[in-house]
DNA sequence: AGATTCGCCTGAGAGC
DNA sequence: TGCTCTCAGGCGAATC
């Protein structure tokens, strides 16, 4: 499931072969993914060279020498991955963008949750990017934003973090790991939160996403990076999918429960 | 406005 | 073996 951590690894992984490339020519085979691709989407990318490659929150920004940018979400089970010509189609490897390289960056999403759309240079703020909180690992994204959100919210700790409009990026895994690790209660309500937890759970967010990019992302089933290789910090998850395994610190049973319609996962003895 | 629910999808795994 | 059912989940949109 591509959070923060598994789109920065794809957008690392495709810059070195995208960046100052001019776009051969583009194929899309479904056009039906989260949102449909627009009709006019290839012919705004082909000719023209790709600039950067950044990422906002979830969403990959590939930015074109003429000011347009294409918005790439990898939704549930998206990749893109760099491929040479000769490789062979899978289902649902929905477009191709051949490069003059002869490289291609190609997408694939069987469960079609991810999208790609223009985002236009005439269009300052793209509706999708507009309103969405702070990256976690800038500046931005301190005790003070926090704790200052979260008043009078009686909304739980962890849907509250999973909120893109507070701080992007962090999905169901990474919300898990961090409040584990800043030693809080997934169900706690936010509004409760003190100062000096907040601090805990600005530094929890900042390092279990960090750590998480330093090792690839997680791979739980579908995640593979641009080259198609795994990340590797499934291995360092203490919550995550290891409900009634013991606590790695203090031994205790991790409890599952379901919060905000999601799976939660802690350990009642260290989260308090 | 905040909180919750819904819906979009396919593949994997469980159960029979 | 093969069918059916359930679940997973990002996140915008709709609803309460």
């Amino acid at each position: 499931m591509p959070e923060l951590p598994e789109v920065e690894t794809v957008r690392r992984g495709i810059a070195p072969h995208a960046i100052g490339q001019r776009i051969r020519s583009v194929t899309v085979r479904e056009r039906r993914l989260r949102w449909p691709i627009p009709a006019g989407l290839e012919a705004m990318l082909v000719g023209r060279r790709i600039a950067a490659a950044d990422r906002r929150g979830k969403y990959l920004v590939l930015a074109l020498d003429n000011g347009d940018r294409l918005i790439v979400h990898l939704g549930m089970s998206g990749r893109l991955s760099v491929l040479t010509a000769e490789t062979a189609l899978k289902k649902h490897d929905h477009v191709d963008i051949v490069l003059a390289s002869g490289l291609i960056l190609r997408f694939h999403d069987p469960r079609r949750f991810g999208a790609m759309l223009p985002w236009p240079a005439t269009q300052a703020q793209h509706p999708l990017l507009a309103g969405m909180g702070p990256e976690p690992l800038d500046a931005d994204f301190d005790a003070g934003h926090l704790h200052g959100r979260s008043r009078g919210r009686r909304q739980a700790l962890k849907p509250f973090i999973m909120d893109g409009h507070i701080v992007v990026g962090v999905g169901n895994i990474y919300a898990s790991e961090a409040l584990f690790r800043a030693r809080l209660r997934p169900g706690m309500a936010a509004g409760r939160l003190s100062r000096p937890q907040a601090e805990r759970l600005v530094a929890a967010i900042r390092a279990t996403i960090a750590e998480a990019i330093e090792q690839g992302g997680t791979t739980l089933r579908d995640f593979a990076g641009a080259d198609g290789n795994p990340g590797y910090f499934r291995q360092e998850l203490s919550v995550y999918g290891r409900a009634g395994q013991p606590c790695r610190v203090c031994g205790e049973p991790i409890r599952a429960r379901l919060i905000g319609q999601r799976s939660s996962f802690y350990c009642v003895r260290c989260q308090r």
